[in-house]
DNA sequence: CAGCATGCTACATTATTTGTAGCAAGCCGC
DNA sequence: GCGGCTTGCTACAAATAATGTAGCATGCTG
């Protein structure tokens, strides 16, 4: 199977071999913050500090990591008079996770188990 | 409360202080495989070897591990008879994603940048 | 200029993930 | 009941990523 046979040269994109978008994206989704990221600053643009405020105070190396591959994939911008926000793309992609929000709710109250 | 730790002395949820479910649901999908295992688990049952063949031969370990985290939150039971499903719930929550995969292919085309 | 906020980086300490090997239990044909 | 297979799952060292704290350079404002 395509496996690094022995000269690991690089990987490829990280979380999928396959290149898929569907993949590259639950991958880069799928990295801590990034979904925290998206989320708050759903409402409103924010300062990387408010952001990071917002985010339980997280440490800046990762934000400033997620926010740079955040902003390379086209969902956030840094907007020179206020801080970080969603790009017109960005804000789709948030848009998608509307129903989460309401699944969460009703998620927590099942936690019976 | 689902997650409170009553010792201030080591960490709390992880991702989220405040407990607020959408947060401790973000932060559970944002951590590595989570979004893909339920991602291929979404048209069927797999067994937990022929899930890490899909999920591109992840170690077995975070694999386990996700996988026992996404039992303990009800969204994904091991059916005795083949291997991993998604429960409704589960199936709930994977619905929600399905527009990220027409989002993903049209993102992936506007990969200018 | 001082005082303050911003985006961002350094870096040592921790935590998480990876990769590989391997276990015990169940099933099948023999 | 013994190989030969598959299953779910674990061990564990090495690699990678995240955390927490400090701090830099820049751009304000007064």
């Amino acid at each position: 199977m395509p496996k690094q046979p022995s000269s690991p040269k690089r990987r490829r994109v990280r979380g999928s071999r396959s290149g898929r978008p569907i993949m590259v994206l639950l991958d880069l989704l799928g990295r801590r913050w990034s979904l925290r990221i998206l989320w708050e600053l759903h409402a409103q643009s924010l300062t990387s500090r408010a952001l990071r405020a917002a985010c339980d105070e997280a440490s800046p190396t990762v934000l400033q990591a997620r926010l740079s591959e955040l902003r390379e994939a086209g969902f956030v911008e840094l907007d020179p008079a206020g801080g970080y926000g969603l790009t017109a793309l960005g804000r789709e992609l948030e848009e998608t996770f509307l129903p989460l929000h309401r699944f969460a709710e009703r998620w927590s109250k099942r936690q019976a188990s």
